[in-house]
DNA sequence: TTAGAAAGTGGCTTTAGTCAACTATTATTT
DNA sequence: AAATAATAGTTGACTAAAGCCACTTTCTAA
């Protein structure tokens, strides 16, 4: 396995974190930090979500998690619910204003990704959409 | 052109940017951050480089670049000199000991992405590439 | 039954980054 | 030529994001 192939890996790590930077400009005047956004997308997607899970999934420490939660919970956006079957645990779902507030985020990223590429052909939005399936298909699988 | 890409390309961002943090995991005993080490590394790249550039190439505000570049110096890593042509200028260079800085900055991203494709073959590791710089082809073209 | 671990919380600290005002210099406008 | 505006960079103050530590409650393992 060459060096060189690192070097491209690092190459393509350092233009992907960059041109994401980029874009993010466009999208925040949002109430809510990207992490915030991602944690509430994570909820919205994981059936019995709970901190822990979210804690593990993004590495964050769980105290800042649970902070982050208690705001969601706050501002009306998730319900917890304690387990029955195992008191420490509270499960996390999102609640229909938390829907609400989740579309609106992912509208605005959806409008992020569309200026991202408004200036790309349909043949070559094909090619990037394509490549990114293939890398996310093989790295995916070797790290679940 | 569809929704569909349009979910398809988030996907994968949400993706690509866990993914890179999970890694990042690997290399945080280091005295500068990711922001850092990138700033390090495109000084080292960038002829002629200055703090309005950097902090335009980022997105960052220039005085957090102006404080980041003030680190830099007081630990020997950067020279800065003014500019003969617009004394408002100073151009930034990276020392012999900022280019030692750098080299352990870079083999510790360098055993980051070596751990990243450890278990992944080598038909599958040319995959990933290929696709990664047909994705960078394509994008970068359309942001410079 | 006791000790250890897990889940979550709150106080506090650290880190990352922003905002505003400033100085010095150059460019533009009058 | 002088006045005004803009640029490059700095500093102080501040905010936002995130981490660290100690704690309580609950469950698991010994």
């Amino acid at each position: 396995m060459t060096e060189k192939i690192i070097q491209d890996i690092k190459k393509f790590n350092r233009f992907y974190t960059r041109h994401m930077g980029l874009f993010n400009i466009y999208t925040d005047e949002s109430p809510y930090s990207a992490t915030e956004a991602l944690i509430l997308f994570e909820i919205s997607n994981k059936k019995d979500c709970t901190a822990a899970y979210l804690s593990n999934y993004f590495l964050l420490d769980k105290s800042y998690i649970s902070r982050i939660l208690k705001h969601f919970e706050r501002d009306g956006l998730i319900a917890k619910k304690l387990s029955e079957l195992d008191r420490r645990i509270q499960h996390i779902e999102l609640t229909d204003i938390g829907e609400e507030a989740l579309k609106t985020l992912a509208d605005k990223a959806s409008n992020t990704v569309q200026s991202m590429i408004d200036k790309i052909s349909e043949e070559e939005i094909e090619i990037v959409v394509e490549s990114m399936k293939k890398i996310e298909e093989i790295l995916y699988s070797k790290t679940q």
